[in-house]
DNA sequence: CGAGCTATATATAATAG
DNA sequence: TCTATTATATATAGCTC
């Protein structure tokens, strides 16, 4: 997008991408964040350079999920907590609408974890075939 | 990066956004798939747009790349399924109790899930170590 | 090297069909 | 709606220091 086409293909010189990388991914991530601005989209975004860094850019619910993931104490903190909006005293009329955001709320939540659970059991199956291969 | 300039905040228009959101996710796995490509690099990219559809982009360590639209039930979750009570005709009096027992559901699935990750996550974290130390 | 700097290549917002 | 077009906004390849 320059000066002049590139093919895209790999870039055989070292040091050319390591420059085209760093420009690129950040093109990548600020893409990304935008993308999740302007229509409200849930998006992770994960990238390995060569060199073996790691890049992480995740909006902030699945950041949150991510991080909760961690202990058991809080894993059960977590599922008593959503034991709290059907087993309480949700029987009158009024009272449906609470019951829709609570709905919703899970909704949500189920999906920061299957993005979570698909990152983690894809990358750890390269990570593990890779160490698999030394 | 059109005819006009535009804010990075979330477009209210709804259609605008659907528009918006096709194009600009398109946009972002193109990048993604030219940034591999040209860098070596793994990437995996997933999103979800606002209509709760999952797209998803990744390399893998054979340099394979895939991208697809995936199904719920390939991450083993109906989302779709899930959305409908109350997404759709939900708004009369009598349809609380379905919603009640769809936050059940929910609620039973995340109990799962959770569990399921803390499990798989130990496993993962062990067997990586493993290897690690061969 | 890394941090700018253009000249172009691309992406895309608005519009047309 | 949906696709195609087009005028601009952005991204970035090669360069400079």
């Amino acid at each position: 997008m320059a000066r002049r086409k590139i093919a895209i293909k790999k870039i055989e010189n070292v040091s050319a991408r390591q420059v085209t990388f760093s420009k690129r991914r950040r093109g990548l991530f600020k893409k990304a964040q935008e993308l999740s601005t302007l229509c409200d989209a849930e998006i992770a975004l994960i990238v390995f350079s060569p060199a073996g860094n790691l890049f992480h850019f995740a909006t902030t619910s699945i950041g949150q999920v991510t991080e909760r993931r961690i202990s058991y104490s809080e894993l059960k903190l977590d599922l008593d907590k959503s034991h709290q909006p059907y087993d309480n005293e949700l029987q009158v009329e009024g009272e449906y609408f609470k019951l829709e955001k609570a709905l919703k709320e899970k909704t949500h939540e189920l999906r920061y974890i299957y993005i979570y659970i698909y990152i983690y059991i894809s990358w750890n199956r390269d990570l593990i075939k890779r160490y698999a291969s030394m």
